[in-house]
RNA sequence: GGACCCGUGGUGUAGCCUGGCCUAACACGCGUCCCUGUCAAGGACGAGAUCGCCGGUCCGAAUCCGGUCGGGUCCGCCA
């Protein structure tokens, strides 16, 4: 049989079916279990007799043959779009287990804090509201998309590395690009404005990179970017339109397609007016002083205060949450700015402001290739940095304009989310990358704190020990020199790659590895010695200093058989200078290593 | 970079201010048993935390103080 999909069973009442996906949750009655099944279109009840069900609990993997039944009057869940019906279970096949959930995910709210969601990111993504979170970002994204290309738009891919950062201010990431300094893009501002010069309309969905040392609520180091950009353009107010129609058109598809998900949130689209206002920031200001007495009117920026009241005032005054403000200081924002030409001083920039916070920015670009070039000049660019772009502007450029949305943040503020965080699949920020920097091994000036570790983990575990101080050695045979241990004695601790994965293999300091024997005795593929680098970035310690606890670095332990013929043993302890003496059967209770053997003599 | 707040079983919280009835509470989850109509199932019983870590004050510390590590919020920054 044929799987379906748990939408299809709607109209399939009375047939034998088959399903497949998730167990939500389990409900035993004794004689009879109920089995709230889920798949990506949704969620069945499924009843079976208990003689028939498996071990089964929540994150089960099924296959579930079956009749679909109407439910008996009485008994329908108007809660669920499957309510009437149900799948009466013949065959309950397991097809993969799941390991007890950490944190419940059966209840329609997911109570977990903001760094166990991440942290279980693969898991959490599994629950209706955080699938929600999703749905509608996919929903914003392809509908900029759509709206742009109902207006003859050509979409592009942007560039993730850039040559050189062409404006100051943003923190960019630096990347080792071959033998020379590359960036990571934190916009593709120059990119598409070069292609209006050959494709008038362009637009792109792309991801851009921020190294601002700051952790906010709606910062995140990588996002992704709708940006737009196009020509022959009368005036700024036709970018503004387009944005707005593009705002308007997202907004709307999110209406109609996200039906559920908002409700979820309890959420709403934001009121918009039928035009959205547009102020100059001057006058925002004068507003925020009128209304606050807060006199903000020589800023060159909106406050987050500021621009909360702004909108405090759009929604009171002109039935809007979203808002424009255009007219910045030209010195506050790009060279490529169009300084307005009623008011130099004043450019042709605009921010969409939505509930309290920007979605949008954009404007007005110079297109007159003299006129850039002095600006660039001005702003302190050196034109051979931008050579590229300037190119777009020497050959003929039409007057042009365009604007950038976070899908993020636009996602974070249909939703009422209150960190980005949320709204974003894998977010990266200051400390995290997948999982929580701090927790990783790193660098820096680990070998005291390797040593130190090591001198916890020996104490704490309550053991003899010797601690010995001596000048810095690099080799097992200075080492035993100093320490007045024979070279045997000597626990030679290395680090290696097996199958790719890091491994710790320990032998007396008068052998070396057979690499052949280890292969055979330990059962791997590929071994490969780490260099002094990885050696350093997995273990914090210079090479000749590592401290034979594997347990200590997460590693998988591997002893050489020979070195037991030692009462006591001797090592470095993660430094070149400190070194410890104990017992040989206390190494071994302590890190229970796999032991083996794989020597061979020093030739 | 600045300010403030938080750290208690697997998860989410109470207790802290006003130290001792804390042998640490509650909800969910987990285990065993009962249950043929539940749908956040229900019932009975049970396991699980030396209260982030280190130090100090005190007869006595989850509770007060200092340090440290981790987390969060707001502000700055965010061309």
């Amino acid at each position: 049989m044929k799987r379906i999909l748990v939408q299809d069973t709607l109209d399939k009442i009375g047939k034998e079916v088959l399903l497949k996906g998730w167990v939500n949750t389990r409900r035993d009655h004794g004689k009879i279990v109920f089995i709230d099944l889920v798949d990506r279109s949704g969620l069945i009840q499924v009843v079976a007799q208990s003689t028939i069900v498996p071990e089964l609990a929540a994150g089960f993997v099924v296959a579930i043959e079956g009749t679909v039944r109407n439910r008996p009057e009485n008994m329908i869940n108007p809660k669920i779009e499957t309510g009437k019906i149900e799948l009466e279970a013949r065959k309950i096949e397991v097809i993969a287990k799941s390991e007890v959930y950490p944190f419940d995910m059966g209840k329609p709210d997911l109570e977990v804090e903001l760094p166990t969601l991440l942290d279980y990111r693969g898991l959490t993504l599994r629950h209706p509201k955080v699938h929600a979170i999703f749905k509608v970002q996919e929903v914003v994204i392809d509908s900029f998309r759509r709206s742009l290309q109902e207006k003859g738009f050509v979409e592009f891919q942007a560039p993730g590395i850039i040559p050189a950062i062409p404006e100051g201010g943003t923190e960019v990431f630096e990347v080792q690009y071959f033998d020379h300094k590359a960036y990571l893009s934190q916009s593709p501002q120059l990119y598409k404005s070069l292609l209006v010069s050959s494709f008038e309309r362009v637009f792109s969905v792309n991801q851009i990179y921020r190294a601002e040392p700051s952790v906010t609520t709606r910062h995140i180091a990588e996002a992704t970017s709708l940006d737009a950009e196009f020509g022959f353009i009368e005036d700024w107010t036709e970018v503004r339109d387009m944005a707005e129609y593009v705002i308007k058109y997202v907004l709307r598809s999110v209406g109609e397609k996200c039906v559920k998900e908002l409700e979820l949130f309890g959420a709403t689209l934001p009121k918009v007016a039928e035009r959205i206002p547009t102020i100059k920031l001057r006058e925002a200001q004068q507003i925020i002083y009128e209304r606050t007495g807060r006199d903000h009117r020589q800023e060159k920026d909106p406050d987050p205060e500021d621009e909360r009241e702004i909108c405090r005032w759009s929604s009171e005054e002109k039935d809007s949450e979203l808002v424009f403000i255009s007219h910045y200081p030209t010195k506050t924002r790009p060279f490529y700015t169009y300084p307005d030409e009623a008011d130099p001083e004043y450019n042709q920039g605009f921010d969409l402001i939505g509930r309290g916070v920007e979605w949008m920015t954009g404007g007005r670009r110079i297109h007159d290739y003299e006129t850039l070039l002095s600006h660039a000049k001005q702003w302190g660019i050196d034109p051979e940095k931008i050579s590229l772009y300037l190119q777009g502007f020497k050959y003929g450029m039409p007057p042009l304009g365009g604007f950038a949305f976070g899908a993020e943040r636009i996602t974070m503020h249909i939703l009422g989310l209150t960190n980005i965080r949320e709204a974003s699949v894998f977010p990266r920020d200051m400390e995290r990358v997948d999982l929580r920097l701090s927790t990783q091994a790193n660098g820096g000036d680990e070998d005291s704190s390797a040593f130190e570790q090591l001198l916890d983990f020996l104490n704490q575990a309550a053991i003899d020990y010797q601690l010995f101080e001596h000048k810095p050695v690099f080799t097992s045979e200075e080492a035993a020199k100093v320490r007045g241990t024979k070279p045997e004695q000597g626990a030679k601790a290395l680090v290696m790659y097996a199958d790719r994965n890091p491994i710790m293999v320990v032998l007396p300091g008068n052998l070396k590895v057979d690499v052949k024997q280890l292969k055979a005795d330990l059962g791997f593929k590929d071994i490969k010695m780490a260099t002094p680098e990885e050696v350093r970035k997995l273990t914090g310690v210079e090479i000749g200093a590592v401290p034979p606890f594997g347990n200590l670095f997460k590693m998988s332990l591997y002893v050489e058989s020979k070195l037991s013929a030692n009462y006591e043993i001797a090592f470095n302890a993660g430094r070149h200078d400190r070194s410890i003496k104990m017992k040989y059967a206390d190494f071994i209770k302590l890190t229970k290593p796999q032991i083996g053997s794989f020597s061979a003599q020093v030739a």
